[in-house]
DNA sequence: CATTTAACATACAGGCTGTATGTATGCAAT
DNA sequence: ATTGCATACATACAGCCTGTATGTTAAATG
């Protein structure tokens, strides 16, 4: 007599991640990635470190699915803010839809924070499908256009202002009014365009 | 019979710290905070643990010292430049400053990535003596002098910018040229200033 | 010179990660 | 429907690491 029969295979395995993954999800923006320990992500999830590890090759691994899933959700607020006009008014929307994208709690924590320090620049690249980026530099190469300014110019400005951008993230998430640094990044792209 | 005599305690603890900061220096530069055991630490700098808990309360403790260090290395240099002209010209000079001592080796994984990662942003802040923090805040509290800008959106702006700063300073570390880097900066600067 | 104190060295306890092994259930083919 | 295999776990274990407690030696102090 068992306490519980799966319908079948997939969904079990589907609904074990999903609560792993939320589990993880809220410790890791509670107390770190360090401090958190899988014991603890297993007792909340309900599973057993058996099925953690069944699922996840290593505990970075969690990480990575809940990042994974973070980065996504973000990507996917840029797109449907930004598509469909041209590629400057793309970049205002988006870069308003970014910044309020990543107010969802915890959000600047585990993709400004945790996954950089964690997983490193490298492979945080490599997880987000860089839809910010791209809708960033689309839109200065756009703004530039006639200009003569050297394609390589743009990627150097465009790597500079997301990192801007991120920090107007955090900052608004820490509490500041998001208006302010909204308008802040656009000056501050405005004012990269003059010259 | 002992094989080592030490003239006074106060130079054989300056010896043995200074010893454990080079070595955790060295290994969390290459391998990162998480991954560097104390074991490791303990036996590149040729004392035991007891030595390390003995003048640190704990590992972060170490990281601290080791970013204490570098953080003040950076500053000095930073004031040598900056100092003895307007606020503006400090700036500029400022600006190249900063992003030359950060390319010292390991410079940007300390103080960018490992110190935020593991002591956080605002243990950080505290560290840091706010050097690079002053110098861009008072170049652009200066060239707004004139301007009726508040107050509050140049302190925006400067967090935006240093932000901006710190990836140069990183990009430069992966192999960037650093002229560019530097000059990008200054356009961006420069564009924050024309409204 | 005796005593205290600082600077270690050594030994130990607890916790955590990842692996190895065991078990039950779904699933596929006959 | 039964047999055989793969999947999805659960449990047990080994190794490492951190921080603390305890012991020892040399320096400082009166």
């Amino acid at each position: 007599m068992q306490s519980k029969i799966y319908k079948s295979n997939k969904d079990r395995t589907q609904a074990t991640r999903a609560q792993l993954i939320a589990a993880a999800r809220e410790l890791f923006v509670e107390g770190g990635y360090a401090d958190t320990g899988t014991p603890a992500i297993v007792k909340k999830a309900k599973v057993t470190r058996g099925a953690l590890y069944h699922h996840f090759v290593d505990k970075a691994d969690l990480l990575t699915a809940v990042i994974a899933e973070e980065a996504q959700a973000v990507a996917e607020s840029i797109i449907s803010h930004a598509e469909g006009t041209s590629a400057i008014q793309s970049l205002k929307n988006g870069s308003r839809a970014y910044i309020e994208a990543m107010q969802v709690p915890g959000r600047t924590r585990l993709l400004l924070e945790i996954g950089p320090a964690v997983l490193g620049t490298n492979l945080m690249r490599k997880i987000d499908d860089g839809a910010a980026h791209r809708t960033l530099l689309d839109g200065l190469k756009a703004a530039f256009d006639d200009d003569q300014a050297k394609s390589k110019d743009i990627e150097v400005l465009a790597d500079l202002l997301s990192a801007a951008f991120d920090r107007a993230a955090i900052a608004v998430s820490a509490g500041a009014d998001a208006e302010i640094y909204v308008n802040a990044m656009e000056r501050l792209i405005e004012g990269s365009l003059a010259r």
